[in-house]
DNA sequence: CTGCTTGCAAACGGTTTGCATTATT
DNA sequence: AATAATGCAAACCGTTTGCAAGCAG
């Protein structure tokens, strides 16, 4: 796996103390999703000045250069996750986190009708309860451990 | 198809004016998703007093009455439509509609891995160009014409 | 009559923007 | 030295909330 540091300098960004921070914290976790906001409290602590909008800025950065990707949830916010290839997501119904998946069956999947409609790639989310809910039932809605595929 | 009455006297909601309308939107152009906003706009014609609170009220009741559903999208607004069975979705990267779908093939997709995760549905998005936009590529990013599945 | 629903307007909260300052190349 | 990134704070904007007035059951 790349280090944060090279990774940013293969994109011809500058590397800052800032995006070093926030994408080794990704790194160190591949198949999490996290929040701006819950990305800038991790780091708060060993980097007291982080901005706010340093973090949306940095967060943004790396989606547009293809290192993250975003996924929108219903409450309106934004969460954000390395870019994995392939990467399908589970969704825990419990603790509402978001898992890195690799799926396997696709090549029998296909748009039923509509055969002018151009496909150019297909995202799959599976919904239900994650092994960390199903196996500590009594404490569900809490941030699981690091998801390791 | 059931008419905006039957389906708000069959969930036990008070029938006004207002949710009529709203629903009858969406009845009558199965399949589309819209804005909030662009639901309103769409009513205010025939509606001037159609309040922006009333609109969001009435399309979040829809949704907890299992009636339409929410999808969230990456600029941070919601998009509501019909909660048609089976309905995955096609999404088209040049007009960004989203269009409800049928997919053929899911008997055969498997989570990978994860074996102990409980998979209790599966939500597919296809993702590329409509057959609207490849017929006419000279004018994308249109609201496309009534999507008849 | 009762209490849910509406209209209105203010509040909310995640995200973006503007700009002077600082750091990277 | 040139230019891009940061920190800070205000602005933004889709959505939610509170409440008095109105209407459905």
């Amino acid at each position: 796996m790349l280090t944060a540091e090279e990774l940013i300098r293969s994109r011809r960004m500058r590397l800052t103390p800032q995006r070093r921070a926030v994408l080794a914290l990704f790194l160190d976790q591949p198949g999490k999703h996290w929040s701006a906001d819950h990305v800038r409290d991790q780091l708060l602590p060993s980097m007291p000045e982080l901005a706010r909008g340093t973090t949306y800025k940095t967060l943004n950065e790396f989606v547009r250069q293809g290192i993250l990707e975003e996924l929108a949830t219903v409450d309106g916010s934004l969460l954000y996750g390395l870019r994995l290839e392939p990467h399908h997501h589970f969704f825990c119904e419990s603790c509402r986190n978001w898992y890195d998946v690799t799926a396997r069956g696709l090549e029998q999947l296909r748009l039923d009708g509509l055969t002018n409609h151009l496909v150019e790639s297909v995202d799959i989310t599976f919904r239900g309860v994650c092994a960390h809910c199903q196996a500590d039932q009594k404490a569900p809605h809490q941030t699981p451990p690091a998801h390791t595929p």
